[in-house]
DNA sequence: CAGTTCACG
DNA sequence: ACGTACGTGAACTGA
């Protein structure tokens, strides 16, 4: 039996579909006719068809690669209308809940996809039917390969149907020769100019009679009608321009991916949600066919005894193995596997294999990577199997990692959440495996068998959705951003995280007991003034105390009452002695409960040391999280809170540190990506960006900026990177609306990149669903479609935020992955210990310090090679106060 | 457990 | 006319 692939123009395919049936919504406000009418389509060709293979392609909206070679596209391309604009981020979902390949390709149109791949599958024995809008697709046509037409005409779908001898009947002229037509005729929608004065008419007689354009050129003096003559004579050079454009590319630089084309089960959860939530009622019955599917729990084979255990670890090798390692308090208590041909294992941790036996045997099979293994949120592995087995383990698929690099905005990425996203099923709860009345959470309760068996199927999952993940990151284009960034960077966390950071007890019990006392007497300071006793804390009592005790004008802000924040009491300051007495309470109270006493009680008592976790799937934008504490928010923009830092300290008097911080990063990563020469320029030049801003946007010279445009200035480049708005930056500088709009028109008429950019991503965003970072991360972004002004406007914000945030991100993290990477194949002692987003903090042995502090510079400023060059300033002293 | 506030980039 | 800057984590209050 020979196999069949259908291959969709998606573009002219939505197009029709979207015109074919009344324009429609659903209860959101979304259009959903053109997804309807698409998928309308795409069942009734399935049907007849029956296909073994499917797959979509669609245009980017770039110019084309034939366009390029002749000096770019020329005349506008025909917009779609908005309500099928906003359809195509739909659709794209809805194909890839029901698992369809798409393809799509910078700088080809949709149909050299279906031209390269309807080749490729003919070389490989697969028949191939192509499904198009447009008629160009007519030059495909052969004997065996069928293009079918459909048109819907008040929700009914009929199809025109072409081999070769089909287009030979109804335009006399054979599929090749269906070029040399365009060729003449020319096509106005594509761009394509054609004869003057050759129409459709002629164009196909002249076809016919001469059979190609060479031929027709040759014969040019004999061409009828007279007119016809003269201008193929003058415009052959334009007609043969014509034939290039029109000719169907069909060998771009594509694979066809018969795994990933093969048909699964389109009729899945994550699909009829999707169908439900755009509320295609019709569709329903088709999806609901199969219905979510529990995960079957595991059976496995058990391993007990060292003898077991030994001959079995050997057998491992060279195939890829899922483990999990089930610890309780800090005793290991055995291992699930999962292998495709093996299943489930369970090696138990007991009386005939001891924990110690247990990592002897296991040694190899974590630090040899001729086992390939696949885990689960590894840090923790990493942090103790590397003590156990003195060698640090190497893991080399991370599926927590996927699962967010995939899609970084979910809220975990648990093993039932890999379970749901990836293979459509329900991770069976506690109460399934326990009977009624018992929550998931009782899942330690279970007996020891049934934990076996769950500690398996967990394997299993992570087995399963590891092969989806690597599928989807290589489709997105982050196969490097995954292996070669995150990855690697895993290890550099789990170091940082072991050593952590030293600090001065004495120095900081010291801290604690001075905020102790300020605040006492700041505390009766203002009792006094206010006549009564209050929670200070509490601003809802501070609220009736201020707005209504002494009658301060405050208006509401918060939903719960008067809004008390820095902001509202900055403005009040002069009104009431008081008030600043709360600011300045505020302060202190901050720094002791947070810093202060929060940094204590997570200190290690033996080492005196603090260990922070550094998250790496919790940020929308790439960037890493430190939590327990938070050591990346520890206070340095006033003075007394600066001081804190006096008390992170070397780890003994060999070791200094040194720290390393990126100059503007965000602004030189908007420079580049935005291609604004004036920005580049000055980065390259080394100039004073804020200094040139507020020269730029106050109409003044570069040296007569007064230090209050300056900070000004400052605060239009940030509104920048965070998607500007009037209002909040007319707030945020104390300013009408009306000056900050003028701030803003007059930053982008001096940066007109930067407003053609960021208008760019907008759309680009809107168009595809999401935006993405130099390094292809990427962030959905769903709220673009959202019929609420001020969803929507966030979600423009976020679009234009996130490239640059994210980009950020990616440098430094690759930045870290090489300054480890060479501080450990150095030999050296110094280490890496902190990260705040564009600052790394060294523990450097002092011997090393001048060795480090090149390699610090030399691989944070080489650790991406943009337009513009990246600057780092690194600094050297014996606390983190002192290096900052 | 949501809401408020405030520390950082 | 919407209600307003992007990304985090922690402490605290008061239902």
């Amino acid at each position: 039996m020979t196999e069949k692939i259908m291959l969709i123009d998606g573009n002219s395919i939505v197009n029709r579909a979207f015109y074919g049936v009344p324009l429609l919504t659903n209860s959101a406000g979304q259009y959903t006719n053109g997804v309807y009418g698409f998928l309308n389509i795409l069942f009734k060709l399935m049907d007849e068809e029956k296909p073994d293979y499917l797959a979509v392609a669609f245009d980017l909206h770039a110019p084309t690669f034939r366009h390029k070679e002749f000096g770019g596209y020329k005349g506008t391309r025909k917009g779609m209308p908005d309500e099928l604009r906003t359809q195509m981020p739909l659709l794209k979902e809805m194909l890839q809940a029901m698992n369809i390949q798409t393809y799509e390709m910078e700088g080809y149109e949709a149909d050299d996809i279906l031209g390269t791949l309807s080749a490729k599958a003919e070389e490989q024995g697969v028949v191939p039917v192509v499904v198009s809008g447009d008629r160009d697709l007519l030059q495909l046509a052969s004997e065996t390969l069928k293009v079918r037409i459909p048109k819907t005409k008040g929700g009914r779908t009929e199809t025109e149907d072409y081999y070769a001898k089909d287009v030979v009947e109804k335009y006399g002229v054979t599929p090749l020769e269906f070029i040399d037509v365009k060729a003449l005729m020319g096509d106005a929608s594509d761009n394509i100019p054609g004869v003057p004065g050759i129409g459709e008419k002629t164009a196909a007689k002249i076809i016919r009679e001469y059979h190609d354009l060479e031929n027709a050129i040759a014969h040019a003096s004999e061409v009828k009608p007279k007119k016809a003559a003269e201008n193929l004579a003058e415009f052959q050079a334009q007609a043969r321009l014509s034939k290039f454009l029109a000719t169907i590319i069909r060998d771009m630089p594509i694979s066809l991916d018969k795994e990933g084309t093969k048909i699964g089960n389109m009729f899945n959860a994550t699909a009829y949600d999707l169908v439900k939530r755009l509320e295609l009622k019709s569709m329903f019955d088709r999806f609901e066919k199969d219905e979510v599917q529990t995960t079957q729990i595991q059976d496995f084979h058990g391993v007990y005894s060292f003898d077991e255990a030994k001959i079995f670890f050997q057998n491992l090798e060279n195939k890829e193995t899922a483990y999990i390692i089930l610890m309780d308090e800090s005793v290991c208590q055995g291992l699930a596997l999962y292998q495709e041909d093996l299943g489930g294992v369970w090696l138990e941790v007991g009386e005939e294999l001891t924990e110690e036996q247990f990592f002897a045997l296991a040694k190899p099979f974590f630090s040899d990577d001729r086992f390939i293994k696949i885990g689960h949120d590894i840090k923790k592995d990493l942090k103790i199997l590397g003590a156990s087995i003195g060698e640090m383990p190497k893991i080399s698929f991370d599926t927590a990692i996927g699962a967010y690099i995939l899609n970084p905005t979910g809220s975990s990425y648990d093993y039932d959440d890999l379970a749901k996203t990836f293979l459509n099923q329900v991770f069976p709860s506690g109460e399934e495996v326990l009977g009624k009345g018992k929550s998931k959470k009782a899942f330690c309760i279970l007996s020891e068998e049934e934990r076996k068996n769950f500690a398996v199927t967990q394997a299993k999952v992570c087995f399963e959705a590891k092969k989806i993940m690597e599928k989807q990151l290589a489709e997105n284009g982050q196969t490097e951003l995954f292996y070669d960034i995150e990855m690697p960077l895993i290890y550099v966390l789990a170091d940082m995280e072991e050593y952590g950071i030293k600090v001065d007890k004495e120095a900081l019990l010291l801290y604690q007991k001075n905020l102790e006392t300020s605040i006492d007497i700041i505390t009766k300071e203002i009792f006094s003034l206010s006549g009564e006793e209050f929670n200070l804390n509490s601003p809802k009592q501070l609220g009736v105390i201020l707005f209504e005790k002494l009658g301060l004008k405050g208006g509401k802000k918060t939903k719960t009452g008067y809004s008390t924040a820095a902001d509202v009491l900055e403005k009040l300051k002069y009104e009431h002695p008081m008030v600043e007495k709360i600011l300045y309470y505020r302060q202190l109270a901050k720094l002791k409960s947070t810093y202060a006493d929060g940094l204590l009680a997570v200190m290690d008592e033996k080492t005196e040391k603090i260990y922070s976790t550094f998250n790496q799937t919790i940020t929308a934008t790439g960037r890493i999280s430190s939590t327990e504490p938070n050591l990346q928010n520890i206070p340095v923009r006033l003075e007394l809170g600066r001081e804190l830092r006096k008390v992170f300290i070397p780890e003994n008097r060999e070791f200094c540190f040194l720290d390393a911080d990126y100059s503007q990063i965000e602004l030189r990563v908007l420079a580049h990506i935005a291609g604004d020469e004036t920005l580049i320029n000055a980065f390259r030049n080394n100039q004073d960006i804020h200094r040139l801003t507020a020269s730029q946007v106050f109409h003044v010279p570069f040296d007569e900026v007064t230090s209050l445009q300056r900070s000004n200035a400052k605060a239009v480049n940030f509104g920048i990177v965070y998607g500007i708005g009037s209002f909040s930056l007319s707030q945020d500088l104390g300013i009408s609306r009306k000056e900050a709009e003028q701030y803003i028109a007059a930053y982008f008429a001096k940066y007109p990149n930067i407003k053609k950019y960021l208008n760019e991503t907008i759309q680009h965003a809107t168009e595809e669903g999401y935006v993405s970072t130099l390094w292809n991360r990427r962030r959905a972004m769903p709220e673009l479609q959202s019929n609420n002004f001020v969803q929507r406007s966030f979600g423009e914000r976020v679009a234009m935020n996130m490239p640059i945030q994210g980009s950020a991100a990616d440098i430094i993290k690759i930045a870290m992955v090489h300054v480890h990477k060479a501080l450990k194949e150095g030999g050296y002692r110094s280490r890496l210990i902190l990260q705040v987003h564009d600052e790394l903090l060294i523990e450097t042995y002092i011997e090393e310090r001048e060795a480090v502090a090149r390699i610090l510079k030399e691989n944070m400023e080489q650790a991406a090679e943009l337009s513009v060059p990246l600057d780092v300033e690194v600094h050297e002293g014996n606390s983190w106060f002192e290096a900052k």
